[in-house]
RNA sequence: GGAUGGAUUCCCGAGUGGCCAAAGGGGACAGACUGUAAAUCUGCUGCAAUAUGCUUCGGUGGUUCGAAUCCACCUCCAUCCA
C-alpha cells in the first residue's frame, strides 16, 4: 500500500490542491513538506500530534519534513477558526515557547544527518521590511479574495484587526521562502489553515511561476463535531509535567465510543488490517478498544514503560480502587489544625475541588469517599498519623483521585 | 471624526430603584442506571459559615435610606456615515 493511499485509508486527509501530484511526490518520497506550529503554548498538544504523526508517517516513507516555529508569525495571531483575538504574547513568551517545542518534537522526528530540519520563521520575517513587504508580497494578494476566505469569514461578525487580516501573508510569505531556501513543495496543516496554505502556493506561482502543493488534515473531531483535546481544565499536553502519563492515558481512557476507531486509525501506527478487525466490535468489547488506543498513545508519547505504569494503575484503580500510580499530594505540617485536617480541607488541597463550598457540595452529595468509604458527614477530620502512615486515598466522583501522603 | 446600539456570573441570555447571588438555556460537577461509553432521570453550579454574613453585573466617581438598574466621565465592541 502506497504511502498516500495509507493517509487516506486511515482518514487523516482533508483537502488537496493537485491529488495526482501529490500521490507522485509523497509515494516517491520526493516530498520536502512543511508543518508550522504556532508556539502560543510551552508544550505541544493533542492537535499537535497529529501532524507529528502525519510528519513521522512521511518520514518514514522517505521524504523530508521541516517543522516550522511559527516564532515570528506567533507575535501576529491566527485568527482562523477564532472568534476572538489572541491575546497578544511578549516576544520572551514567545522565545520560551519555541525552545520547548524544539524539545518535545526531536522526540517523534527523527532530525539526525539532515532528515529532517526545523527553522523558524523568526529568523526571515522578523527582519522585513514593511514597504518592501507591500510591494513585493502585497501586490499579489487581492483584499476582495482574502475577505471571501473561510478563515476570515467568522471574524466579519465580530471584527478583525488589520494585524490578524495579515497573518494570511505571512503564512503566505514563509512557504514562498522555505520553497527557495530548502526547496519546499508541500505544505501539511490542519483543515483550518487551507485558506492560508492556498494563499502559498498561490504566491509561489504568481511570484516564481513555479507549482507548490498543500494538502490539510482532517481535524479531530468527537462525535459532537468538538475538537478532540480538550478538557474542561484545557488541552491535553504532550509534556508530562503538564498533562500527566496517567491523566494522558485516562483521557483516551474515556473517549466515546462512536470515537474510538476512528482515534486509533489517526492517530496510532497500528497496522490497517488489525483495526479493520476492531471495526466490527460492538457494546462492552469496545472498551477493549479504548485501552488499546490509550495505551497505544501513551506509549507514543511517553514510551512504553509509562504507558504500562499507567494502564496498570488505572486498572488497580478501577478495579480496587487503590493503585501506586496515581496523583498524589503531599501535606505539609502547615495544612494540620492540632494534627488534623477536615474532609472539606483535605478535598481543596488535594485539588480535587476549586473551593470549599464545592467541596462541600460535593460530599452532601454523596460524591466523596476515602479509602473506599463513602463519606457522608463534612465535618469528618483525619489525624496526621494516619494520613503519614496509611497514605489514604481519596476520591470525588468516579475517575478523581488522590493519594495523600 | 459623526450617529446609533451594546458590555450581566464558565458561555449564551433575561433583568431598567428594594421581593437580586441575579430568570431561562447550555456546559461543568455530583447521584441513579451502565461498560471508566452514550442516552435518560435527579441534584447542584459566587465565597465563607449548621438559620447569617461577605464580594459580584466593563471601569471610576456621584445621586439615594437603598443601584446590575438613575446621572457624569472613561474604556472596549458592533453597525451605519465619512
Amino acid at each position: 500500500m502506497t504511502i498516500y493511499n495509507e493517509l487516506v485509508a486511515r482518514g487523516l486527509i482533508a483537502q488537496v490542491t493537485d491529488e495526482e501530484e501529490i500521490k507522485e511526490l509523497i509515494n516517491n518520497g520526493k516530498a520536502t513538506f512543511y508543518i508550522g506550529f504556532d508556539p502560543t503554548a510551552d508544550s505541544l498538544h493533542v492537535g499537535h500530534f497529529m501532524a507529528l504523526c502525519l510528519m513521522k508517517r512521511l518520514q518514514m516513507a522517505g521524504n523530508k519534513p521541516i517543522a516550522l516555529i511559527g516564532g515570528g508569525t506567533a507575535m501576529i495571531g491566527d485568527p482562523s477558526g477564532r472568534t476572538d483575538m489572541r491575546q497578544m504574547m511578549t516576544k520572551e513568551t514567545i522565545q520560551h515557547n519555541c525552545d520547548c517545542f524544539k524539545e518535545q518534537m526531536s522526540k517523534f522526528i527523527d532530525f539526525s544527518d539532515d532528515k529532517a530540519l526545523m527553522v523558524n520563521n523568526a529568523d526571515w520575517l522578523l527582519d522585513l521590511n514593511y514597504i518592501d513587504v507591500l510591494r513585493e508580497v502585497g501586490a499579489h494578494f487581492s483584499v476582495n479574495r482574502m475577505l471571501t476566505a473561510e478563515c476570515y469569514k467568522q471574524r466579519m461578525e465580530k471584527g478583525l484587526s488589520f494585524l490578524e487580516f495579515n497573518y494570511m501573508i505571512m503564512q503566505s510569505y514563509d512557504f514562498y521562502e522555505l520553497f527557495q531556501r530548502y526547496g519546499c513543495n508541500m505544505q501539511f496543516g490542519g483543515d483550518d489553515q487551507w485558506s492560508n496554505m492556498l494563499g502559498g502556493t498561490e504566491l509561489i506561482r504568481r511570484k516564481l511561476g513555479k507549482n507548490a502543493c498543500a494538502m490539510t488534515i482532517t481535524l479531530l473531531l468527537n462525535s459532537e463535531g468538538k475538537k478532540m483535546g480538550k478538557t474542561q481544565s484545557g488541552a491535553v499536553w504532550l509534556d508530562p509535567n503538564k498533562t500527566s502519563p496517567f491523566d494522558f492515558y485516562q483521557y483516551w481512557r474515556n473517549v466515546a465510543d462512536a470515537d474510538v476507531l476512528k482515534c486509533i486509525r489517526m492517530l496510532t501506527f497500528l497496522p490497517l488490517e488489525e483495526i479493520d478487525a476492531m471495526d466490527a466490535w460492538e457494546g462492552s468489547q469496545l472498551n477493549q478498544a479504548k485501552e488499546i488506543l490509550a495505551f497505544e498513545l501513551t506509549k507514543l508519547v511517553h514510551g512504553e514503560e509509562e504507558a504500562k505504569k499507567a494502564q496498570d494503575g488505572a486498572r488497580a484503580l478501577f478495579s480496587s480502587g487503590n493503585a501506586a500510580d496515581m496523583p498524589k499530594t503531599e501535606l505539609s505540617d502547615e495544612d494540620y489544625t492540632d494534627g488534623k485536617i477536615d474532609i472539606l480541607t483535605l478535598l481543596v488541597k488535594a485539588e480535587l475541588t476549586t473551593s470549599k463550598s464545592e467541596a462541600r457540595r460535593a460530599v452532601q452529595q454523596g460524591g466523596v469517599s476515602v479509602d473506599g468509604e463513602k463519606i457522608t458527614d463534612i465535618a469528618t477530620v483525619f489525624s496526621k498519623e494516619k494520613i503519614q502512615s496509611d497514605n489514604i486515598v481519596v476520591k470525588k466522583g468516579k475517575k478523581n483521585f488522590r493519594k495523600i501522603v
